[in-house]
DNA sequence: TATGCTTTTGACATTCATTTTCAGTTAGTT
DNA sequence: AACTAACTGAAAATGAATGTCAAAAGCATA
């Protein structure tokens, strides 16, 4: 599965003509092994403890990448932080996010995912993607 | 009805001890003249030119006011500035997006509203808000 | 109307995530 | 090995938003 996302990228990368060097290979072996939902700056600490010389500005750029390919998805909640998740072709969730304890639970629901499709279709627009953040305290926070 | 939002923010600012200002009264005006979904920067500068004296921080902390009275909705899309629009109290829809021309169209559905609190209800949490945003292409961005 | 206290304002500085710059390094090709 | 374009990382720049603080304004009271 490891090996498989790292095909994933490797291929990425050949379509788009990207070299292969030693820092995306370190960032995506992190990033598989990080939680879901992981901040920039996480990840950059996490990178760095065994690698001091990557900075920041490949970090970044290096995620972007990672959704490029399809491997990560960019979720922007409202903590002024950009997070990643592992990404799964063909797979999609939405979010419950506790405002108490930043926990997040991931959800799926085809009724949902159907429904916007016809709200789309009834105004004629073409959807590229959407998110869905419900808000609130999770089970633990609510005492 | 902009007397009837004058007189939503004068009650609620006659319970929190707040005072009454030019300022506070320009910023309303001007804010329930202007389209939905306006940025901050936008109504700054439709502020300025009326009224060259008001500052950035003035509006910042005004429009939080409007959002705390239930006046004004802060709506985070993905580029980078925060916007407001006009809210009605027990009035809530969501929005498909525009990436070609940037235009909102807003949406109600009951059904999706429905389903978002059985999925909550079923994890035990406590919803505070929620944001659904479709991005794509409006039917005159399709071509 | 004057006094006094408190809130509000706005210029400016600051913060903080992210992006840009650019000179030096590196990958991959001939 | 030499060449060339892509890549990197330190540092600077950006830009939205917030904090600071002295001056101004609102409002209660005398
Ligand atoms: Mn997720
Ligand atoms: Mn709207
Ligand atoms: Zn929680
Ligand atoms: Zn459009």
């Amino acid at each position: 599965m490891i090996l498989e996302k790292k095909k994933i990228f490797n291929d990425f990368a050949a379509s788009k003509g990207l070299r292969s060097t030693r820092q995306r290979d370190i960032i995506l072996d992190i990033f598989l092994s990080t939680r879901q939902h992981v901040s920039v700056e996480e990840l950059y600490l996490k990178i760095k403890a065994s690698n001091p010389g990557i900075g920041h500005a490949t970090v970044y750029r290096t995620l972007k990448l990672f959704s490029e390919a399809g491997l990560a998805r960019e979720i922007l909640l409202h903590d002024g932080q950009t997070r990643y998740e592992h990404a799964v072709a063909g797979e999609h969730h939405d979010h419950l996010v506790c405002t108490g304890c930043n926990s997040i639970i991931e959800f799926e629901d085809e009724t949902i995912e159907k429904l916007q499709k016809d709200i789309a279709a009834r105004h004629g627009f073409l959807i590229k993607n959407h998110k869905l953040e419900i808000y609130g305290l999770c089970a633990a926070c609510r005492q």
